[in-house]
DNA sequence: ATTGACAAATGACACCGTGTCATATATAAT
DNA sequence: ATTATATATGACACGGTGTCATTTGTCAAT
């Protein structure tokens, strides 16, 4: 979180701060960006940015915490509405980093974000961050409806969500390459069906779909 | 890859050079680790560095390119075994991985090779190269038998293999942070059948497993 | 109005790391 | 012995880091 000092700060400068750290962030990714470019393109003494925040960590957390608190709105009210269907909660991330985000000039951005993006890292929006995480899927446990999901408990579940969680961010980071985004998203909803149902086809006599 | 002035080094200087690679990526994953470290440890000039590899990229990469060798070897006997199986052939990688990689004190210097890999990246097992690729799964597109599964034609395949990679990759950076490497290979392995069979609960009357 | 105390801003500093290149030193070829 | 070629070297200019003693700004108490 920024300090105490940075949110007294007037409003300009620190708009001029957010401005031209949102410039390195979609130049860079957040292990290339640079602390030196934002301060000196945001005209302020390198001092005051450690006065400000910990670290770039610090600073990408704090900027992208709205987008974050949009996100699980929009996860919960997709929950809500599809009685806990899970995969339709995924749909919702995919399609909120897709669109919502995407939208505003701020593709070069996200595009960035999720390139830094490690397999070994466990969160979804970012990025190796000890505090304030985002909420983790995980928590939602209790409002998933698992009566038709293969799933007998919590260990089956976080299974389940490692799995999608694999899946919908390669598949954002990959939207980024389809030159057409509505052919991304299908394939995207393909392999959700596939994980859904199975790979394998059903067998003679079986009458699944 | 290496220069030739590299091969012509005489053998012990050689390995003494390779051995401090390793332990520099040991210490720090491919980002972090330092040209320095390594020439300072090898008692090298830097610029010697330099007329032998192109950067630590070529470096690592060149160090890696016995184990992509044997992994390929690998996929390739399992998958003339199992007569085209996709599954038994990830599950190939994983042990490959898990077993053959990390007995042998190795360990650290795979965990963070993996842990430096993003999310981004296509490849399996290294990480941001241009040149000497590792055999991409796709290629083996003709000798997989489909003939049970729900595909049809490469781009299908081609998002199976994403599901597979993503959920594989995932499955290995976890196993170091399982206790029990046997539990980790056991949810592995059930997040394989989840994809192979579906999530879902056969319908009331199906006769899936 | 002056003082003092606290908050905020500053940028020089000591690090660490990068890739390059002119120079020095081997090695081989004539 | 001389020249040509291959190899090795480390100083150099660069760009980045986080810190901290010092300066500057603010405002309340006298």
């Amino acid at each position: 979180m920024p300090s105490e000092t940075f949110f007294k700060l007037p409003q300009d400068k620190k708009e001029k701060i957010l401005t031209c750290a949102k410039q390195e962030f979609t130049r860079a990714t957040l292990q290339d960006a640079s602390i030196k470019n934002i301060v000196e393109s945001a005209g302020i003494a390198r001092g005051s940015f450690y006065q400000y925040f910990d670290s770039k960590e610090d600073l990408l957390q704090y900027m992208l915490e709205e987008h974050i608190e949009r996100i699980n709105n929009s996860i919960e009210r997709s929950i809500k509405k599809t009685k806990g269907d899970i995969f339709e909660a995924f749909i919702c991330i995919y399609d909120y980093m897709v669109n919502e985000c995407m939208n505003k000039k701020e593709v070069q951005f996200f595009k960035k974000i999720f390139e830094g993006i490690k397999t070994s890292e466990d969160d979804f929006f970012v990025i190796d961050l000890k505090k304030h995480k985002p909420k983790t899927m995980e928590e939602y446990y209790d409002l998933i409806d698992k009566s038709n999901l293969k799933i007998e408990g919590k260990e089956d579940f976080k299974l389940l969500i490692r799995i999608l969680q694999a899946v919908t961010k390669k598949a954002i980071v990959s939207n980024f390459k389809y030159k057409s985004k509505k052919q991304a998203r299908l394939d995207y909803l393909k392999q959700l069906e596939y994980i859904k149902y199975g790979i394998t086809k059903p067998e003679e006599g079986g009458n699944n779909v």
